[in-house]
DNA sequence: AAGTTATTTGACTAATTGGTCACAAATATT
DNA sequence: AATATTTGTGACCAATTAGTCAAATAACTT
């Protein structure tokens, strides 16, 4: 009935995260965003609404794509190669040369910035994936008495993907999460 | 001979460093400048140049009133209570009501946006931290085998410090902390 | 073929960004 | 008191910011 878009929104989707996920929200102009997407700002607004819909459009994205999918993985895997995939995985991506950190944990750091929705999904990642780290512990240790907390875990975590951004070389990174294990 | 100052410039700079630590490079306009330190852009512009070398300046501030601080005081300190000092610091900062986190770690997460000078200084205090974190790990295991690593701890500081900006409270940073401090 | 409806586009805001500059103000020396 | 010299001030700049809107465009249905 009416004319149909010319653009996959979900392929757009995935652009806005990877441009939010690189520059962070306030680091990221509508201009960044016409011209990663290809979009102009009329088509833009249409379809995702304004900037900061658009992040929390991002942050849903990110839950789903690295979140979700990280706490997945983890949870099919025993708790030491659970953990061992989460603390080596900033290791690995600097490794393949991105340098991106998290988006979940650099929006931690842009915290101030947000407003009130962004937050709150911002929050619920974040101790969602808390509580993957806490499975993967309980499971390793199964009774044992632990050492370890979750939250130093997702510290160290968010800590790992910083210093990826701050220009940290990957074996200082690897080093750091081995040594995370080594403690299990 | 000629018109003298009618402000403090040591008492500024620590202004503008604060400022800088409350929102980031890119995050601090020039309106939050002068409407922080009191002073209209042309005195600010007179007196420390540009934005960018005025968050050099910040940098240097901080590494001396913040990191260098810190380092001597671990120095002083027997290595497991060095370590202490650093891995509660952000809890106690967060229970103090501070939100600020780190302005070093913050860097290291903005790092993209800054000029190589500012890059190089922030990478001069990371290293210069972590080695001072070092110096207590060796005191502290005086020859013992130790399982902890260096920039284990670093990262776990880092992290601690972008969690306090993201809103997590007072007694999780701690409870990670201590996590920290019990696998010495 | 005509009409309905949504999409796309580019021109257009108003506000803010970092930065400059000429001029006014203030002092220590002469 | 006049001068030299620096500091402070407000006006100004071009570029960019997020955001709006009317007009042009493109289908699908009737």
């Amino acid at each position: 009935m009416a004319r149909p878009r010319t653009f996959d929104p979900q392929a757009v989707r995935r652009k806005i995260m990877n441009i939010f996920w690189a520059k962070g929200y306030d680091g990221t102009s509508l201009s960044d965003l016409t011209k990663g997407t290809g979009l102009k700002k009329g088509s833009l607004y249409g379809a995702f609404g304004d900037k900061s819909s658009m992040f929390q459009l991002a942050l849903l994205e990110y839950d789903q794509v690295a979140v979700d999918r990280m706490i997945e993985i983890m949870d099919s895997l025993p708790g030491d190669q659970a953990l061992r995939a989460l603390m080596l995985a900033p290791a690995n991506a600097v490794d393949a040369n991105d340098r991106r950190g998290c988006l979940l944990c650099n929006s931690l750091s842009e915290y101030g910035k947000l407003d009130e929705v962004a937050r709150q999904m911002a929050t619920r990642s974040r101790v969602q994936l808390l509580a993957g780290v806490e499975r993967a512990l309980a499971s390793h240790f199964d009774g044992t008495a632990q050492n370890v907390s979750g939250v130093q875990i997702l510290a160290t975590y968010v800590g790992l993907g910083v210093m990826a951004r701050g220009g940290v070389d990957g074996a200082s990174l690897r080093e750091a999460g081995e040594a995370v294990l080594r403690q299990l």
